[in-house]
DNA sequence: AGCCAGGCTACCG
DNA sequence: CGGTAGCATGGC
């Protein structure tokens, strides 16, 4: 936090707000989070901007619009996000499943049973769209903690970090939102993860 | 020219 | 269970 300061994730509509912590406020801002969770899947942010555009521009960013759009028209938009058969699969699955929660919080086993959300997209939607302080894991997490030599094997599985990680900090909203996105702008940012 | 990017599913032994 | 191929595009 002293190096890179705060990161204010998740971003919506390309604003991270740094400095206010009351996002998301409503439904369309929290089905961009769980979007755009899906098309960052093993694909680099600036991509996924360009994708949010695009579904933006269309009035896809809306699970009930999404249900019902032609499977060409969804993939056009998302290709700067690359593997867009299969994400546009994915956001089909989710919007059906978004659709049915009527704004309720989903459950992370309920997250998981969407074909296409694993741990790591579950656990964001969770805590950045819904709020909820859960740890979230990526390979990032994974190599900075074996460089610091926190853990000593690189393979460690996504529950071991994460229980990990909750069990020695503080289980407070904005550490956990901060402990992940710092992760990742300290590893993107440094060509070497360690300091 | 390759390797990587805020993973996940399907399928293998 | 753990391990891995396939998925697709764009930046460096």
């Amino acid at each position: 936090m002293e190096r890179h300061g705060p990161q204010g994730w998740w971003p919506i509509n390309g604003i991270y707000h740094k400095d206010d912590y009351s996002y998301p406020h409503n439904e369309v801002e929290i089905f961009e989070i769980c979007a755009g969770a899906i098309l960052t899947q093993n694909t680099s942010w600036k991509q996924v901007e360009i994708a949010l555009e695009n579904l933006k521009k269309l009035n896809l960013l809306d699970c009930g619009v999404i249900v019902n759009v032609a499977d060409t028209v969804l993939k056009d938009a998302i290709r700067p996000a690359g593997y867009f058969n299969q994400k546009a699969k994915k956001l089909k699955f989710f919007s059906e499943f978004f659709r049915c929660l009527n704004g309720r919080t989903p459950t992370r086993e309920e997250l998981l049973n969407v074909w296409g959300i694993g741990p790591e997209s579950a656990d964001s939607i969770l805590l950045y769209g819904y709020s909820v302080p859960t740890m979230v894991i990526d390979t990032y997490t994974k190599r900075l903690f074996f460089e610091f030599g926190i853990i000593d094997d690189i393979k460690i599985s996504y529950g071991e970090l994460k229980s990990l990680c909750e069990s020695e900090l503080q289980v407070d909203l904005k550490l956990f939102q901060e402990f992940h996105a710092l992760i990742v702008q300290h590893c993107k940012s440094a060509s070497r993860v360690r300091i």
